[in-house]
DNA sequence: AGTAGATCTCGGCCGC
DNA sequence: TGCGGCCGAGATCTAC
């Protein structure tokens, strides 16, 4: 469930809870979380000893940057950091400790266990899996509206699909692409390389802009937002599509749709984004 | 090479 | 109260 914009807004508030300090000891409670190394034990020792010098974002994902190693983390659905002091009793959905030599502890809790955990010898976690396939983040320059046009022309996959592609383009899951989506008024089942260049011109727009209000507002709104429970909040836009079937559109009050498009729940308005799949001519 | 579809990760929750 | 089975999001694997 986290996006580009939570996973942003967890890393703003992560940075000014652990930058600069150093780990005493690291417990692993469920060791499928750790995908690297293999052995738990060698992720352990590994971080033992080494101080967080920054935590930086790769699409969906989380990088803490230690002294000689880069640890790479994805919250898939439910996963969320806190952090703790170490004296304080942690529940069954709590599977990774980080215990810091300030008495605090750094807790990875994830009811569902999806997340993931890789340890990299710095510098070599951008050529590996999982970073290693990603496309451009949506606010960096390689992200022009030409190389999305490039991208989209050579494929007839459905838009909603060939943008949750992270080999595309980063940060887009299935709310927010419903959202950029409704924005740019495209119905989702659009084959990618039948959208016209006006069209592909707005998309471009409102992937960064839906992105970036999303951003903007979890940045601004809850800063350093963490509940009483010492868990790092995460934050959501204001929603025109996702989760709204039934209700009425915003923009032009038509009951809002579901489907299923590539396997995932889809919302959208059938007026906004009017189904152009057969062009006449 | 590109892509559709399967697989894997689980606890919550539904219905019987 | 128990339990089989489905759901969901995303990365990755497999087969075409």
């Amino acid at each position: 469930m986290p996006e580009l914009p939570e996973v942003e807004t967890v890393r703003r508030t992560l940075t000014q809870l652990v930058n600069g300090k150093t780990i005493k000891d690291v417990k692993v409670l469920w060791t499928k979380i750790i995908k690297k190394p293999e052995e738990p034990e060698q992720f352990c020792d590994a971080l033992r000893g080494q101080t967080i010098h920054d935590v930086e974002r790769r699409g969906k994902f989380l990088k803490f940057i230690l002294d000689d190693y880069v640890m790479v983390s994805h919250l898939r659905m439910e996963g969320r950091y806190g952090l703790y002091d170490k004296d304080e009793p942690y529940d069954k959905h709590t599977h990774v400790l980080f215990a810091f030599t300030d008495g605090t502890e750094l807790r990875y809790r994830d009811v569902r266990k999806f997340g993931t955990m890789h340890l990299f010898s710095k510098g070599e976690e951008e050529e590996n899996l999982p970073l290693s396939q990603l496309g451009p983040e949506p606010f960096s320059k390689e992200f022009t509206l030409e190389y999305l046009e490039k991208k989209l022309a050579k494929t007839n996959r459905k838009i909603k699909v060939a943008l949750l592609d992270q080999t595309n383009v980063v940060g887009l899951g299935n709310i927010y692409v419903d959202e950029a989506l409704f924005r740019a008024g495209i119905y989702p089942e659009r084959e990618a390389n039948s959208l016209t260049k006006k069209e592909m011109k707005k998309l471009h727009h409102e992937i960064i802009q839906t992105l970036n209000n999303a951003v903007e507002k979890g940045g601004s709104t809850i800063r350093s937002y963490v509940n009483t429970q010492g868990e790092i909040g995460m934050f959501q836009l204001q929603l025109f599509v996702y989760g709204q079937n039934g209700k009425a559109c915003q923009k032009c009050g038509t009951e809002i749709e579901k489907t299923v498009v590539g396997g995932r729940g889809t919302h959208y308005c059938p007026k906004c984004q009017k189904n152009k799949t057969k062009r006449k001519k």
